[in-house]
DNA sequence: TCTGGGGTCCTAGGACCC
DNA sequence: TCTGGGGTCCTAGGACCC
């Protein structure tokens, strides 16, 4: 039996932050959200003090002593690239590495069946990246990607065990280890499913996995199927490859204040659209439809709440900035009401195809290819001196509805400086990290 | 003061066709 | 006088994930 290896980063946010800054270590620290409006992530000390995950920033005060905490704003761009320095050496490592989210990475181990060569190969790998990226992962070995995922985060939770390496292979264990879990911490049940399944008198793992495929997939639907057979070792949920081809590309941002300013949220959406087409063309895609929202603050009971979104095809598909930008602004002008105050709004490009055999419109005259000998020049010119160097005029700068990020590290170059020269040389490229993102 | 920003897949039901 | 049934495609909405 061949069988997965899950590589779960522990907090991952929050050690990463600490790679830059090691006097968090030891300290209760989240860092929060776009607008630092909640918790995303916890180091284990702030789990300690019992802050929740999605735990609304000012809330925090309910919890402890707001000074104990350190709080941080997420800067993705840089956990991204910690990110892609530990794929790479799963990479270098493991077969059939994939990508799961950016803390995430499921690979087959080397051995088959119980072998305990795999639980050295993994603890190798822990040490390995730990030395090298500084970030601490877990691994969970197991027959499906389900179990792997509860071996993982048995790795995680379980403070004696220093290797951070679980095996799941044994059925006596295994049983012991779904019956103690809880139903709604299985991968694949949510909230909702919990919640049918806690009223049908399944409260655990274990119960779960000892239901009649057929009646589950009669009660719910293919997927718990699937997940009540991956709970007893058979390997039959597949993940989508990360990063490859989106199916569908969004921008959205919760804006700092309520903003009732058409120009504003306009401004906004235009930077939206902007930022779709360009990571469309990086992907050497184009969408053939452009979907637009704007909502109101659903947390504010004295201002009327609006909310609508709408979509539109284009006549052919297209990822120019221009196209997209104007599809977007003339859905925005259609569905936004003067007189109400908005708090957040999107684009999102849908039908997304590859650009090598795309239809033509029947009456395309040319102008398609000619935005897109402008488009690579804009992406040249914006790559080499920074996003934005070279923007479609309807962008402003800075406007209200830009996201606070009121607790950004400092300037810790000096600090990536050293970070990067610690890497080996050869084995991990070194990009040029934004550290504004 | 203050509640993220992305994604994927499945299903039911309507539209349409023969 | 007479109003089926089966297949396919599309869409909206809901569920899940991190």
């Amino acid at each position: 039996m061949s069988l997965y290896g899950l590589a779960d980063c522990n907090n991952f946010f929050v050690s990463c932050e600490r790679v830059f800054n090691p006097a968090l270590e030891g300290r209760p620290v989240v860092v929060l959200s776009g607008n630092d409006g909640c918790v995303i992530a916890r180091s284990n000390e702030a789990k300690a003090l019992g802050i929740p995950m999605g735990c609304p920033t000012f809330k925090i005060l309910q919890f402890t002593d707001p000074s104990r905490v350190v709080k941080l704003s997420a800067r993705h761009l840089v956990y991204r690239d910690i990110s892609d320095r530990i794929m790479t050496i799963l990479r270098s490592e493991a077969e059939h590495v994939q990508v799961y989210s950016v803390d995430e990475a499921f690979f087959n181990v080397p051995y088959t069946d119980d072998d305990p060569r795999n639980r050295s190969f993994c603890e190798q790998l822990v040490r390995q990246i730990q030395r090298k990226v500084g970030v601490p992962v877990s691994i969970g070995i197991a027959p499906s990607k389900t179990l792997a995922k509860l071996a993982a985060d048995r790795a995680k939770k379980d403070p004696s065990n220093i290797t951070r390496v679980a095996t799941l292979t044994d059925a006596a264990e295994r049983d012991a280890l779904l019956e103690a879990t809880p139903v709604g911490d299985v991968w694949g049940i949510g909230r909702r499913l919990n919640e049918a399944l806690l009223s049908r008198g399944i409260a655990n793992a274990l119960q779960l996995s000892r239901l009649p495929s057929s009646l589950v997939r009669s009660l719910f639907n293919v997927n718990v199927e699937r997940t009540v057979r991956e709970l007893r070792g058979e390997d039959c949920v597949e993940i989508s490859p990360l990063h490859i081809k989106h199916k569908s590309i969004m921008h959205s941002r919760t804006f700092a204040t309520a903003i009732s300013s058409r120009q504003e949220v306009s401004d906004a959406i235009v930077s939206f659209a902007e930022a779709c087409a360009t990571q469309l063309r990086r992907e050497h895609s184009v969408a053939a439809e452009v979907m637009v929202f704007v909502s109101g603050d659903r947390f504010r009971e004295d201002l009327p709440y609006y909310s609508d979104s709408n979509s539109i095809r284009l006549p052919e598909p297209s990822a120019s900035t221009m196209t997209i930008v104007n599809a977007a602004l003339s859905v925005f002008n259609y569905i936004f009401r003067d007189g109400f105050y908005y708090r957040r709004a999107g684009v999102c490009l849908m039908r997304i195809g590859s650009d090598a055999h795309r239809q033509l419109s029947l009456f395309d005259n040319g102008d398609s290819r000619r935005q897109e000998a402008l488009m690579k020049a804009i992406d040249g010119i914006n790559s080499r001196l920074g996003r934005k160097a070279v923007k479609l005029a309807p962008q402003t700068t800075r406007g209200e509805w830009q996201p606070r990020q009121n607790y950004l590290a400092g300037d810790n170059s000096a600090a990536l400086k050293i970070y990067t020269g610690m890497l080996p040389q050869g084995n991990v490229r070194i990009k040029k990290i934004d550290l504004n993102d």
